[in-house]
DNA sequence: CAGATTGAATGAAACATTTCAATTTGGAGG
DNA sequence: CCTCCAAATTGAAATGTTTCATTCAATCTG
């Protein structure tokens, strides 16, 4: 690890003089602060010249319009918030391009943070955030029925829930039909003649892990199919690591009572899980089928492409974005609960 | 998509009343605002019965800090941001981890922007924290020479640059030794007796393509190959989909004329390329070794687990945030460029 | 008990901007 | 030359917090 040095100035090249202000500027201009202020808010409102002269003295000083001060005086800033809660799972960094695109449209900043599935990060984010007077906060919380998040909007920071529900319709949410999902991916198998299947995930105190089985259950049930036809591996998470345990478990298991084909709540699972079957020599699909959930770009991507469960991502993100301007616009608002449709995308992981 | 609806009153409960000040909290606490703000800033200069009283006050009326008020007074925010290339790219985020872990250590907050590579993006968000008056900027730029980076340290932002380096020493910045890096990569490959080997990154005009290709050339040389050995597959970018192109390319190739190894500029590529392979029964690492470069967590997932350079990502993120900090706060600053040392580690898709 | 010391609380000033009612300016119309 | 009008500009007030020099009260010292 080398290391060089030089320079030396900190920062301003003279006597260290504060930042130029529109005080400055008007000073520099010859105008006043109102004209000033009009050139920054309602150029249409001034003189060509006058304008013209107002914004040399502003280049001319290395003029930074104070962001603190404007929103002091216009009560809100004009920014939104992303309270993602795992970044390094593609799934939500898609979720968030969606908002941004939404956030950009509307000619906002997003201002993205990370949680790392830690309740205690979310709340500092969370009064953060309402102390910075955002227009208003979009979050995958840690515990969608935490209390924590119906005080923002009590007191006037709108919150949207994305990408989970919750019991009470307290906020907008925007979620994709889990249900569903699981019952096409299950379906899926069934159709391919499989009646051995794992279902992959947990802790189960997520509510997607719960829906999903519950669409698995009832794929099995339209089909004549009994409850014992699906084998419940249940993870501590949904990452690759846990994945390839889950493997290891599958593998394990007597010929006789090996599932023919696994359905894995997230994509990370279904990844570790197809890791494991390479190292341990079990052919995908012919020895062991595979379903993920939620279609990530690195799901097409592995060596046995993924068949998944595409959720709208980005659509979600969009959705989301909207509902939440909706709100801090409109102030007789009804919450809405946004459910969107997800997909089967069928690959070389159960097809031969 | 179903949707349903309820609540209605949108934001506080009665005769929306503006939000509490802490005029608001003196007024019913019975005491002065500089108490209030003592009780804030300072608890341990108020009397323990004074303070029980304010907070009591603050919690019956929700008190929430106006941060832009208190920011104008104070004259800088107690936040950092980073701007990061491509919030896609696992390697980015695990960058943004490890500034946070520092910003997090430093009770900062950290509010992560995404350029998505686009270079206006990039303006919009330097310029929209500039007015934020956060306390600096760390920033993977689209193009680590221009010079609107420049401005910012002038007018007062320092800004440090990550996983880039610049021709002029203005900034400080954290990197990674990439010709070493090539050179572990290459070296590698020669070691198991590959002397047909393919570089593939692109497009030229990203510094670490031409680094981590010197890096290369540096190992044949020092191996007494020619430059001939290496064959040169310029991609258009750095992803999964340019890395299958290229594989289609290798496989294109006439047999006598085949690379039995490829040397991809990151994990991206390297993804796309052994897919590839797979899809067209090239067997990995006997038809072809593949190396990557980043060791993001998917290379070690993938169905051949990738072999890579490792790059130390959270201590590249960790270190540009105590370089920016120190840099906030020493006036007598001399800027710095770190280089990290970057790791060789092996796994099935060049071992057999 | 006078004087000194400490601990608590006070309130006005400052921060940089925006807004808006009031004022000025330069013509046009009569 | 006067009146009126629109366009352009002005300047003071307001935003919510922090700071700091004072004030006030109570306790301690000799």
């Amino acid at each position: 690890m080398a290391t060089t040095g030089s320079n030396g100035r900190g920062g301003k090249s003279q006597g260290e003089t504060r930042a130029p202000g529109v005080k400055d500027v008007a000073a520099l201009a010859g105008v006043s602060l109102g004209t000033v202020s009009n050139v920054l808010n309602r150029p249409d409102r001034v003189n060509v010249q006058t304008k013209a002269r107002v914004e040399a003295a502003m280049a001319e000083l290395g003029f930074v319009r104070n962001e603190s001060a404007r929103q002091l005086r216009a009560g809100r800033s004009n920014a939104l918030a992303y309270i993602m809660l795992d970044a390094s799972n593609p799934f939500f960094t898609d979720v968030a391009h969606g908002i941004e695109l939404a956030a950009e449209a509307h000619d906002l900043s997003l201002f993205t943070c990370n949680s790392s599935n830690r309740a205690e990060r979310e709340t500092v984010y969370l009064s953060r955030l309402e102390e910075q007077r955002v227009q208003g906060i979009l979050i995958t919380p840690v515990n969608p029925d935490a209390e924590a998040l119906d005080e923002l909007p009590w007191r006037g920071t709108p919150v949207v829930i994305v990408d989970r529900t919750r019991s009470a319709n307290t906020h907008c949410s925007v979620a994709v039909d889990d249900v569903l999902g699981g019952e096409l991916a299950v379906s899926h198998l069934i159709e391919l003649g499989h009646d051995h299947i794992a279902y992959i995930g947990g802790p189960n105190t997520l509510g997607q892990v719960r829906d999903r089985r519950r669409g698995a259950q009832k794929a099995l049930a339209d089909a004549g199919l009994g409850p014992d036809n699906l084998i419940d591996i249940t993870t501590d998470a949904l990452t690759v690591e846990e994945g390839r345990k889950a493997g290891e478990r599958i593998a394990g298991r007597p010929a006789s009572n090996r599932p023919t084909s696994a359905f894995c709540a997230n994509d990370m699972l279904a990844l570790g899980l197809l890791q494991q079957c390479v190292a341990l020599r079990m052919a995908v699909p012919d020895d062991l089928a595979i379903v993920g959930y939620d279609d990530i770009d690195f799901a097409a991507a592995a060596a046995v492409p993924l068949t998944s469960v595409r959720q709208p991502r980005r659509e979600l993100g969009r959705r989301a974005a909207e509902l939440l301007l909706a709100e801090t616009t409109d102030p007789s608002h009804e919450h809405e609960q946004v459910v969107f449709t997800p997909e089967l995308v069928v690959r070389g992981s159960t097809r031969m």
